[in-house]
DNA sequence: AAGAGGATGGCCT
DNA sequence: GGCCATCCTCTTC
């Protein structure tokens, strides 16, 4: 476990101005930022974009159901989805209210509160403790209670705050982990050498059950 | 009402 | 590299 770094980058938080732009834009600029729950900070190390109806990745490509209504709601509202049957990922709602594009945090640095991170993922190493997007949920104790949360209210239990911006060239692209569709689009985003950046997998049809 | 498959992760060889 | 846990959501019948 070791012991807890007690120095935080993390500024003021997003305004929801930040999040009223087009989700490729917004991801960019996620780089470097940090969020903070339930005595955990991750500095944002990867990103995905989104891109709603224009997106046949996107949850919300099909329209608007219960499950990804908040996509469809105002920005700086967090998305949080259930998959594989046990784990939750996150997302950053973009653009104006009706028009569902998304950021989905896929991986950080844990930069402080180490231990309670360690504590909800027993077994991890430092590097892991948040890379992957439900591991980072995991660290973050991010579960479907907080779907819909606004990150831009002061009061708000989760908070996204700006951090040590980064630099064009540190700034990275490729293609989106584990979707069948637009697989083509490079709108992963990562910070180039970051031990904490998740490994590409393609998508995988998986087998028929019984 | 039923089936397919998932914006994953941990463990195995 | 492969396997598969586990349950929710959407699609189709």
């Amino acid at each position: 476990m070791g012991h807890q770094r007690l120095t935080s980058a993390a500024g003021p938080l997003l305004p929801r101005g930040f999040f009223h732009r087009p989700a490729l834009t917004v991801a960019r600029d996620l780089l470097g930022v940090v969020i903070e729950h339930a005595g955990v900070a991750v500095r944002l190390t990867e990103v995905e974009a989104y891109d709603g109806a224009n997106d046949p990745a996107s949850h919300a490509y099909r329209g608007e159901t219960a499950r990804n209504a908040v996509m469809f709601g105002p920005p700086g509202h967090l998305y949080v989805y259930f998959t594989y049957g046990m784990h939750f990922c996150m997302n950053l709602v973009c653009q104006p209210e009706g028009t569902a594009s998304a950021v989905l945090l896929r991986a950080g640095e844990v930069i402080s509160g180490r231990d309670a991170a360690a504590k909800r993922r027993p077994g991890s190493t430092v590097r892991d403790l948040a890379r992957g997007p439900a591991r980072m949920c995991r660290a973050l104790d991010i579960d479907r209670a907080l779907n819909g949360v606004d990150v831009t209210r002061r009061t708000s239990v989760v908070t996204v705050r700006r951090g040590i911006p980064i630099g064009e060239d540190l700034v990275t692209t490729g293609p989106r982990v584990g979707i069948a569709e637009a697989a083509d689009r490079p709108w992963r985003l990562w910070i180039a050498g970051e031990p904490t950046v998740s490994v590409y997998r393609p998508h995988v049809r998986r087998a028929r059950r019984r």
